[in-house]
DNA sequence: CTTGACCCTGACGTAACGGCAGGCGGGAGC
DNA sequence: GCTCCCGCCTGCCGTTACGTCAGGGTCAAG
């Protein structure tokens, strides 16, 4: 039960380096060493490492991770605690910013203008305590992001025309729809809103009906949006809002 | 329409020394200077400043995100989009790591022991692109840290004890259940796997029905879990399993 | 007994800023 | 017109968490 510095760098998947580096500042030192000088790290050192990797996953510097696992009074399981509060906290703050996203790519679709401040709320709400990044090392490297780049920046006009076209029609036979008075949870109704589903998930971003619903929601809370609904054919935008829950709903 | 380097600094949520160094490295110059030689932002610079935030969050070093911006085919859209990718992938990756340390809770809980692999599974899953942290700087000097550290790490004997014994009275009470030949969706039954997420979240971390019902199929898909329930009485593993599907499905 | 894979310890390099020194600029109040 | 203070400027050194050699031992296999 005792491992080389490489065994256990391939274990935790990280580099020698490291390991070594945690050793210098104390972070982690192995339980033992050959005759010869070599590092050997037990089962122990592994449970260890594995404490601070997650931490270090959760944003702390190192030092402060050595105090928080030495602290005499945290067990193993105040551990798993601690951490699965700092995910589910670091999960909202995620989920929230893929809304923002979400919003500022409706409000760009719509062609509606946002105000320097608007541009940096997500930031904003969370001023007081400063985010860092999470990096995805050298992932420019690898084909699936060309792939996506290639595929997500290469709209010609001529896509851009037919995206427009695609939008008016579509927007002409929901006009109809409510006009001929056909309620928001009938069948024709609840198809166009599954066809503004597919139209933004072809064109724009996979959306899903819980993505759906939620920008169904926020056309009848950001006012711009509305307007421009409304303006479209008043009382639209709640039909529309309608259309897309019911659909949600039927096909859940 | 014109920013000074305080004024931007303020609404974006980062120091004048950071637009310093990205007008140094070139990232993001002002527009403008005064004669005095004043930073001068205008709009176009705001919003070029908020794309850089948003890949900076995204993990992308400041070079590569450079490139992406500087990429001519790429429209705001496309960024849009991209970023949503990223962001619903970096979602997933949380999720999944959620997920893990709930298993890890509830292994601990039942004194399971996890071998070397198991405890770095979540990093291993990704070892070919390298994660690294994101940064909740000065955290530990909020109020809500040392609160949680305290309530999360203040488990005395007595408290371990009279957990034991609540695990182990409402053991009883579901072999019990079992045993009268109550089906799985019964009401006595379904009250039973409600205790169940009550305990976890009184004692262990906040159990919503999402979790728990997670929680469930763990039990049936990883042998161990299963073996311990199935050792206190042959069939409760599946018979909780089920209970915990009714009661989460009829609270919905 | 050599060879290749693995280990060691310095020591310097890097990214993305933080923080401070020393010195202008500008408008509000006297 | 002068003073004051706040905001801005440009160096420049410090820091964290490693990456990356360089130069040199070690160990099992052939």
């Amino acid at each position: 039960m005792a491992y080389t510095v490489g065994q256990v760098a391939k274990l935790a998947g990280v580099t020698i380096r490291t390991l070594h580096h945690y050793d210098e500042i104390g972070l982690l030192s192995p339980s033992g060493r050959t005759p010869a000088g070599y590092r050997r790290y037990d089962d122990a050192d592994l449970q260890r490492l594995q404490l601070v990797l997650y931490y270090r996953e959760l944003g702390f510097p190192l030092e402060e991770i050595a105090a928080i696992i030495d602290d005499p009074a945290a067990d193993p399981a105040a551990h798993l605690r601690r951490q699965h509060e700092l995910l589910t906290g670091r999960l909202k703050r995620l989920q929230e910013m893929v809304a923002a996203i979400e919003f500022a790519m409706e409000a760009s679709k719509l062609n509606i203008q946002l105000t320097p401040e608007e541009r940096f709320e997500v930031f904003g709400d969370f001023k007081p305590e400063q985010y860092e990044a999470e990096a995805e090392q050298r992932w420019g490297d690898t084909d699936a992001y060309r792939e996506s780049n290639r595929r997500a920046s290469r709209y010609t006009k001529d896509d851009w025309l037919r995206i427009k076209a695609e939008n008016e029609d579509w927007g002409r036979r929901i006009v109809a729809s409510m006009a001929s008075g056909a309620p928001a949870d009938s069948p024709e109704a609840m198809e166009l809103a599954e066809e503004h589903r597919q139209l933004i998930s072809r064109w724009f971003y996979e959306c899903s009906y819980e993505v759906q619903t939620g920008l169904a929601d926020m056309y009848m809370a950001d006012e711009r949006f509305t307007a421009y609904y409304e303006n479209i054919a008043p009382g639209l935008a709640a039909y529309l809002n309608e259309a897309i829950h019911a659909n949600a709903i039927s096909r859940a």
